[in-house]
DNA sequence: GCCAGTGCTAAACAACTGTTTTAAATGGTG
DNA sequence: CACCATTTAAAACAGTTGTTTAGCACTGGC
């Protein structure tokens, strides 16, 4: 077996065990038999579990962040101020696609952003905020951009509502989906879920702007 | 010291300390040495750990649903359809007031129930869902009433979008405030971003209704 | 004045945590 | 083939976890 194997196979569990039920409570020796490596793998290869935890988001959030930007590359070189609905749907289309292109789950990353968020880790929240500020701020001021005449403090309150919209929907999409099965008898998918999302969080940024 | 009196203290050891940190990371040691009592006070009065975390949504939860099923009543006495910026006030304003009137903090109600939606606790959700479910349904029935014409799928996700919004902001929402003060200079305060929240929110719901 | 019963405490329990150590095996290089 | 760094393996480490036990202090009722 080789090292990169070993590797990738310790992200691998690690990924789908913390989306499932948080950092706490996924301990390294779930992982390490899930993984079928031994249990001194993690702390060889990544020192520590706090280490490994930010390998983890760092091997989705890099190709993420960097589809993104090449998507915003690509829609500011074709032209025309971009309006509030190309940027969310850029944002969720790079979201759903550069990750899905490898063959992993969109709502495991919207599931582990969403604990990066609300769960007590100090340090995962300084690595992320330090390695990845730059594409966030990018994003923002684009945003920002299209939305004129709105006061900074506005927009500001504004972008985490939509971040939490959209957080907190996508990554309990799996339980919501299922209620609404079951009450509804009906059915969505993702992509779905995510057209709904677009107008409704433009709308929510958009009032009394212009 | 009365019976009374330590399980207040510990609940309110448990409320803090939960809120802050989450629930797996927040030891029974922890709780009673912060609330000055014994360690096993916890399992005598309360049984268990889950059932400690139970108790302190119970604490909250049961003042605020029942505080929201008098102004609700109220609103609808004084007559005239209730509109969606009625309601999402109601819900504010109850969520603020109901609490705040306790001396207690509404943010770390706001934490707390975004701990458990993100969290890995089971018992905790069905525990929710079985005694506040009632609450709930009246309050997306209400507002379903004030969206006409909008289709029942359309409106169930919109209810989470707007869901998350709040949940998100409010339970990060020192995080998220102390951000705005470093880098725009400007600061709000908790009514102030509920006043901001509830046009965006209607607004989010209200796209192509009626 | 005793007794039942409630509230509370200190100590111990077994299980589990992340990490380290020691030794064995592996695989490419000279 | 021999060598050496890399990688894996099993075991032990020290610390923490939730829970239980056995006993103490105190109360109100008879």
């Amino acid at each position: 077996m080789s090292q990169t194997d070993t590797v990738s196979r310790i992200l691998d569990a690690a990924e789908v065990l913390f989306a499932e039920r948080g950092f706490t409570e996924t301990s390294l020796r779930t992982i390490t038999s899930t993984a079928g490596v031994n249990l001194a793998a993690v702390n060889y290869h990544f020192g520590s579990k706090k280490e490994l935890i930010q390998a983890v988001f760092e091997r989705f959030l890099t190709p993420f962040t960097d589809a993104l930007a090449r998507e915003l590359d690509r829609r500011a070189a074709a032209g025309g101020a971009l309006t509030v609905e190309d940027l969310l749907e850029s944002l969720y289309r790079v979201g759903m696609g550069s990750l899905a292109e490898q063959g992993r789950d969109p709502q495991r990353f919207m599931r582990l952003l969403g604990l990066a968020y609300t769960q007590y880790q100090g340090h995962l929240r300084r690595f992320i905020v330090s390695r990845y500020g730059n594409s966030y701020r990018r994003f923002a001021g684009l945003l920002a951009q299209a939305l004129p005449g709105l006061d900074p403090v506005t927009f500001y309150w504004r972008l985490y509502f939509m971040l939490g919209a959209t957080i907190f929907t996508m990554s309990s999409y799996d339980a919501i989906e299922a209620i609404l099965r079951e009450d509804f008898g009906a059915q969505s998918t993702l992509p779905e879920t995510l057209e709904r999302l677009v107008p409704a969080a433009a709308a929510m940024l958009k009032v009394n702007a212009e």
